[in-house]
DNA sequence: TTGCCAGAGTGAACGGCGTTCACCGAAATA
DNA sequence: TATTTCGGTGAACGCCGTTCACTCTGGCAA
């Protein structure tokens, strides 16, 4: 492992700068306003020399989306971190800080989660488990789960809601932290719905006819899954009988 | 009411043919594909021209944006009169129906549900009932909950989950129709952060890395929510004990 | 019927954009 | 010391939204 050149050196600040610059213009005028001129400008420079470093103004914007993804995933991580060991206190803490990190920073959220563009599919296609955003997401927010099922399975649908099919449908899911059943995998992707739906509906303000203060809604959401885990027989909405 | 005068008719239909024009563009070629020259080009008129129809391309876009949120509502409004007058089936086939939708329209349902412009914000601020996008779509699925509700109450979370601070933050909602009960307006939101969420990640292909099948993720979602409303305690994933 | 005028459309222009290309200087390498 | 590689420039092309001065024409009032 040898000291990186001086070239070398450079090329990197560089690059993290060109990155610097279009997250600031993303976040001070949305989406539209990151150019590859804009960015050059601010640098003090000319958008043609961005060329050395990014193929295009596409690529640089979809490692940027990665970038930001990777931030939130490890903000995430260390709320995961900080609490302690039970897996649900590490499941509300990260839940909590998904949203924190997406309210704090909407427009990188939105930037991250929106759907980009057509070209990113195919890009995707190919690599559907390390790269995926969602996918090194999902592990994360798994793997508490896994562990709260070995100590103590929790409530679950009846087999004529996890047919065979819904079976083989999560088999990706399963395959993906060792052998997941498919009740830990069932249960993770509707928390998962859930979280990233009431966020993504708070970020784009689809809930301000309805809710006007929205942690309230999360925290009951929260609480509510979080009951289902616990034995309890709750709902999603977290409905409990004893 | 006077018949339209021919000056009239001829600009309304300028207007939808610009506006077909837009949605083209859209449907081949993502949102940014969206530009008044092009859309200019394929009429056989120049650019300036539209100016006259739409104060700008964002204006445009907007309205666009609106047009396939009503068109969606409708889609979703005829599945609700089609299946019959039970709430509950009413419920599965407006679900359906919207994720259909989306399906076959991913563009349209990405631009009408994507977080638009900084400039629509202002805008939604100012009239928080009828015109936002999201409102008009609550209403149509929050209707036959009430009906579900007041035929039998379904079973939700306890008090400590539904507190004080939730039901004055759901106030809004629970004025928009009538005089809501907590316990529907919260069990609506749940229900609809899922349908949403769980579409919105089909849709972006936040679920590819875990499901081969969405179908099948999402007629098992549909079931565990549905059988929360029939008096069986089941979570939103449709754990259920008897 | 005649005259006027609101409204639709045009063409040129401005500034901004992504991208390409020929070119240049300096730094690393041989 | 000679050469290659790398980072950067400036000009150019074609696209874009938007503005503006202008023309033309269909409908209306006198």
């Amino acid at each position: 492992m040898t000291r990186p050149t001086r070239r070398e050196r450079l090329r990197t600040a560089t690059v993290t700068e060109i990155k610097d610059g279009a997250r600031r213009l993303l976040v001070t005028g949305g989406p539209e306003a990151i150019s590859l001129r804009a960015i050059a400008r601010d640098m003090g420079m000319t958008a043609p020399a961005i060329y050395r470093y990014f193929p295009s103004l596409e690529a640089l914007v979809i490692e940027l989306a990665g970038d930001l993804f990777d931030e939130l995933r490890r903000h995430v991580e260390h709320a995961r971190d900080t609490v302690g060991v039970d897996p649900l206190d590490q499941l509300a803490a990260m839940a909590r800080a998904f949203r924190d990190w997406a309210i704090q920073h909407p427009a990188e959220f939105t930037l991250a989660f929106g759907s980009t563009v057509p070209g990113m599919d195919a890009f995707q296609d190919g690599c559907l488990d390390e790269n995926h955003p969602g996918a090194r997401f999902g592990m994360a927010f798994l793997r508490p789960m896994i562990e709260l099922w070995r100590r103590a399975p929790f409530p679950t649908p009846p087999a004529d809601v996890l047919d065979r099919r819904l079976a083989a449908s999560l088999e990706p899911l399963r395959r993906a932290h060792g052998d997941v059943p498919v009740e830990v995998a069932y249960v993770f992707l509707t928390g998962w719905t859930m979280l990233y739906g009431l966020v993504s509906l708070e970020i784009n303000n689809h809930l301000r006819w309805a809710v006007s203060d929205p942690q309230a809604l999360f925290e009951a959401a929260l609480a509510g899954f979080l009951a289902q885990l616990t034995g309890a027989v709750a709902t999603p909405a977290g409905a409990v009988t004893r």
